[in-house]
DNA sequence: TACCGATGGGTACGATCGTACGCATCATAC
DNA sequence: GTATGATGCGTACGATCGTACCCATCGGTA
């Protein structure tokens, strides 16, 4: 047996197999980081498709490598969405953490999560498809609340260094209100309202 | 051809079929407002299994129906998640459309917002997690955004009746995020956090 | 340089799914 | 009472999926 990252609890059939005639057209690659843009293209995957529509196949021909490789880097389904996931909430918390201690005072904090909000880095439509498919998979199964709730307590965190714990709290609904309505209303509210209710909440 | 409520564009392949040998014990059954349940059990398979997880057979073995009862009354897998949906959406809407105009005050309209979002009806285990596949599909799918778009619309309104548009549209965004994150967080916000928070969107 | 484990690559297998029928039987309109 | 269409029921088929292999071939290390 060899014991890939992904060690399966082989159980042999005992099967011929064909011999891997290998298409001369297309040479074996040496593919370091595969793992990796394996979860990066999962993630486009999972935002286009959803989870629902999210396979193997579909992600080996997107990244195009062999669907063997989806075996071999990954533990099944669940350990390829909790990789995905947890990078994705990684890179989210990573861009809020940054925005957040740039900022020097309350207003510029307020300021900041506006263009938050409002930018195109943090809500771009990959990134809410996603994030919206974590929320639907987290609130059903436990084993992927680890990730929301990591997620959520960086984001309070940064908060914090700003705000009371209870505003903190307040705020960080709020974003998740407005980003998700942005994303799914036609004509999502401008930036001037979403300032104002940030105002608003964070106010003495 | 027998043309039933979600016709098929019909291709016979002309293959014998076994005689339907019923079952004694099992008589066949009476049942009108089968797709009324359908509906209704189709929606706590979404609760439980995310669209991801929602299968013909899942649903009808819930519903203790045969198969084949399901591609029946509805015309395929997207007519099956829309009517549920839909049927999901102005429940919820109708609730919050109630409860809202027996708000006579600002206040009570807030008071009643609270009331809402801290309950046990709007925001049940099932209704949440339904209502989080169906942001996930909208968001992906346009032909699902007619769903969340009437929604969305009836909800403003019914908020508008108490507040202003933009005040209407601020606390729509901040229900939104709060019930999120009472649905994922390990410990939610209270309740006094919740009245504050609307309290500030909607002051003057 | 000679190994050898890590990685790349191709494919088969069993399970499950959506769907389409064919037939049986009831409710209802006449 | 009888015809007839709506509805209930069971099952087969082709597609697709996750997964588990087997084999080939590199890269790094001894």
């Amino acid at each position: 047996m060899t014991p890939g990252p992904a060690a399966h609890r082989s159980a042999d059939r005992g099967e011929p197999a064909a011999p891997a005639a290998a298409d001369p057209t297309r040479p074996r690659r040496h593919d370091p980081q595969r793992r990796e843009r394996l979860i990066d293209v999962a993630l486009g995957v999972i935002a286009e498709h959803g989870v629902a529509g999210t396979t193997h196949r579909r992600i080996a021909a997107a990244a195009d490598v062999p669907l063997g490789s989806m075996t071999y880097h990954f533990d099944g389904m669940d350990d390829l969405l909790h990789a995905a996931f947890t990078v994705l909430a990684e890179r989210t918390a990573d861009v809020f953490d940054a925005t957040l201690s740039a900022a020097s005072s309350r207003q510029d904090a307020g300021e900041a999560v506006v263009g938050l909000i409002t930018g195109t880095t943090l809500t771009s439509p990959e990134t809410m498809l996603a994030s919206l498919e974590l929320y639907a998979l987290a609130a059903r199964r436990p084993e992927f609340r680890t990730i929301t709730d990591a997620w959520m307590a960086r984001s309070r965190a940064a908060l914090h260094t700003h705000f009371d714990p209870e505003t903190a709290l307040m705020l960080d609904a709020l974003i998740e209100g407005t980003t998700l309505h942005r994303a799914l209303s036609l004509d999502p509210m401008g930036v001037g309202t979403v300032r104002t209710a940030i105002r608003r909440i964070v106010q003495p």
